[in-house]
DNA sequence: AAAGTCTACAACCGCTGCGGC
DNA sequence: TGCCGCAGCGGTTGTAGACTT
């Protein structure tokens, strides 16, 4: 029997309250004791919430449970297309720094954050045969994942009248699918090289079969992606509901915050 | 239908920074 | 100033369920 099968972890104990300490997945009934005492009690604290409300659990078990699922605010759907353009974004920005990622993204937690970027962003990397932290990866994702995803996005809204006016430090990205454009911030727009954009186009048309729809000249404009024949290479998934929470003036809202957070 | 493999995610662990003493 | 306890963060692991063979 394991540890998770048992509840209880025997490594050897520093006092009487660590052999009491459960281990693994919680029941309805440990959620039922937490979620009363945070509600009566309030956040923090959480050595005295272990203690006060009578569960078997660490501190940092209650506080971690806490966070990323019993809280009110935690939202339970999958990623959507524009969450995954900013994490991409934000990313791109701050490396992994997941909560602060997780700042920018409302109800979501800094761990489903991370989860999404080792399970799906990293498994790109693994086909791609190159490191997540690579230049080859990163230019990949500007130049055929996120316009991708902005294709998404564009389709999904099909108004690009609703959009907010353009602030000066974003960059226009006409969609290759007629339906409008979609503001990004230049930094993550490719840079113009030729030369990385020549050496992305080979690594990737050798897996996948980008040849026919990637055209490195384009680049310059973004709109040399055909996203149509994507799809069977970059999984852009998760992202199969549209929430009305993350419209374009959400997006805009926070791209804003990012920019008076690199001021400040 | 069963076995094997893959994927997503919940949870744990170790480390770091901060505040109080 | 150093120590201690706590909260928070990021990396990693374990497991359940989905999918494939």
């Amino acid at each position: 029997m394991d540890a998770y099968e048992s509840g209880f972890v025997s490594e050897t104990p520093q006092s009487e309250e660590d052999m009491d300490v459960r281990k693994g997945p919680w029941t309805e009934e440990e959620d039922f004791a937490l979620k009363a005492y945070v509600n009566t009690h309030g956040e923090g604290r959480w050595n005295s919430v272990a203690r006060l409300s009578g569960l078997k659990r660490s501190g940092k078990s209650c506080r971690l449970r806490w966070l990323n699922y019993l809280r009110p605010e935690v939202r339970r759907e999958n990623i959507s297309p524009q969450e995954q353009l900013l994490i991409l974004q934000l990313h791109t920005r701050w490396g992994n720094r997941w909560s602060k990622i997780a700042q920018h993204l409302p109800g979501r937690t800094d761990n489903e954050i991370k989860n999404y970027w080792r399970t799906r962003v990293q498994k790109q990397a693994k086909q791609l045969k190159c490191d997540v932290n690579s230049k080859q990866f990163r230019d990949a994702m500007r130049y055929v994942w996120i316009p991708r995803l902005m294709e998404r996005i564009c389709a999904s809204s099909q108004s690009p009248s609703a959009q907010p006016d353009t602030p000066t430090n974003q960059i226009t990205y006409e969609t290759t699918s007629g339906c409008g454009s979609v503001q990004v911030d230049p930094s993550l727009l490719p840079e113009l090289s030729g030369t990385s954009a020549d050496s992305l186009y080979a690594q990737v048309s050798s897996i996948s079969d980008l040849t026919d729809c990637y055209n490195p000249n384009s680049l310059q404009t973004g709109s040399g992606l055909c996203s149509e024949n994507l799809g069977g290479t970059w999984n852009i998934d998760g992202g199969d509901s549209m929430e009305s929470v993350w419209n374009e003036e959400n997006i805009w809202f926070l791209r804003q915050q990012l920019y008076d957070d690199d001021l400040n």
